[in-house]
DNA sequence: GTGCACCCTGTAGTATGGTACGGAGTCAAG
DNA sequence: CTTGACTCCGTACCATACTACAGGGTGCAC
C-alpha cells in the first residue's frame, strides 16, 4: 500500500502520515528499491487510531504512550518511549491511562445529560433560565 | 473579584482569563474606577467549564457553541454566534452536538474496556499478542 | 517516449491556544 | 508614604500539530 492510499484511507494527508513517522507514532515501513514507502494493512487501523484519540482530546504524546501500552514493550523509536517494559511497569500505566479516560467519561456523560435535558426542553417549549449545562459539567467534575 | 482570584480558583493563568475574553468565551465584566476588571462569582463555573470542555478535545471554537446553546440566545460578542436563535435552532444545534459527545463517550469506552482487558491479562501474567486497544477503537468507530 | 499523477527529502509557513514581556498605574499593609 | 503585589494594555514570542512549497525522481498509461 502506498503512503498516497494509505492517507486516504485514514482521512488525513500525505504528509501528516510522514509527519506522524517523524513524531514515531508509526513505524518507519518496508521501501520500494526506488525509496517509495509501501505499507502494510494494519497500517490503517494505527492511524485510525491516531486520528480517533486525537479527536478525543490526546496529545501525540498522550497517544504515543498509550499505543506503547498496547504492544506492550514492543518500544517506538525516537520517542524516548523504550521497549521491555515490565509487566508491572505496563500495568500501572494501563491503570493510571484508565482514570484519565474514566473522568472524560465522567465529564461528557454530565455534557451530554445536559444537552438531553436542554433538547427535552426545547421540544416542551420551555426557556430554560440560566446555563444548566456549565452547572452540571463543574458538578460532576473530579480533578 | 479580581482577575487573579479569578484564575487561581480555575487553575489558569490571568493572561488566559484576558485571552478568552479577547475570544469571546467570557463577557467583559465590570470595571472599577481604576479600570480594573471585576468578575461575579459565576464566571468560575464558565471558565471551569472552559477548560474541562478543552480537556475533552473540544477547540474554543466549539466551546464557544455550546456555551450559546446553553445561554439560549445570549450571544456572544465577537464570536459570529449570534444571539437571539429560535427554538428549533436551539435544539437542533444540541442534537448534533449531543449526537458528536455520544461518539466520543462510545470511542473513550472502547479504550477503557481494552485497558481493563490489558490490566487483567497483565495480573494475570498473560503476554497480550498484538495490539488489542487499537482493533477495539477502531471497531467501535462510526463516523 | 512523454505526460501526468504520484513519490522523495528538506525546510518553511500556518493555525490554535496560550505565555511572557515591557512600561505603566493601583491598592493596601506596615 | 513607601514598598511589594497586583492590575492595565499591547505586542511578541512559544509549543503543538500540521500544511505547503521547492526541487527533484518514479511509474505507468497512451
Amino acid at each position: 500500500m502506498t503512503i498516497g492510499k494509505l492517507a486516504e484511507q485514514c482521512g488525513i494527508g500525505v504528509e501528516t502520515v510522514r509527519y506522524y513517522e517523524r513524531r514515531g507514532l508509526i513505524a518507519e515501513p518496508e521501501r520500494t528499491e526506488s525509496g517509495y514507502r509501501r505499507y502494510p494493512r494494519e497500517a490503517v487501523d494505527r492511524i485510525r487510531f491516531i486520528v480517533s484519540a486525537k479527536e478525543l482530546g490526546f496529545t501525540l504524546n498522550e497517544i504515543s504512550e498509550l499505543l506503547s501500552i498496547s504492544t506492550e514493550g514492543a518500544g517506538i523509536d525516537g520517542t524516548g518511549i523504550e521497549g521491555t517494559f515490565d509487566c508491572e511497569s505496563v500495568r500501572s500505566l494501563a491503570v493510571e491511562k484508565r482514570r484519565d479516560v474514566e473522568r472524560r467519561i465522567r465529564m461528557l456523560e454530565n455534557i451530554r445529560r445536559t444537552l438531553d435535558e436542554l433538547i427535552g426542553a426545547c421540544e416542551r417549549n420551555e426557556a430554560t433560565g440560566s446555563c444548566p449545562i456549565i452547572k452540571s459539567l463543574v458538578s460532576g467534575e473530579s480533578h
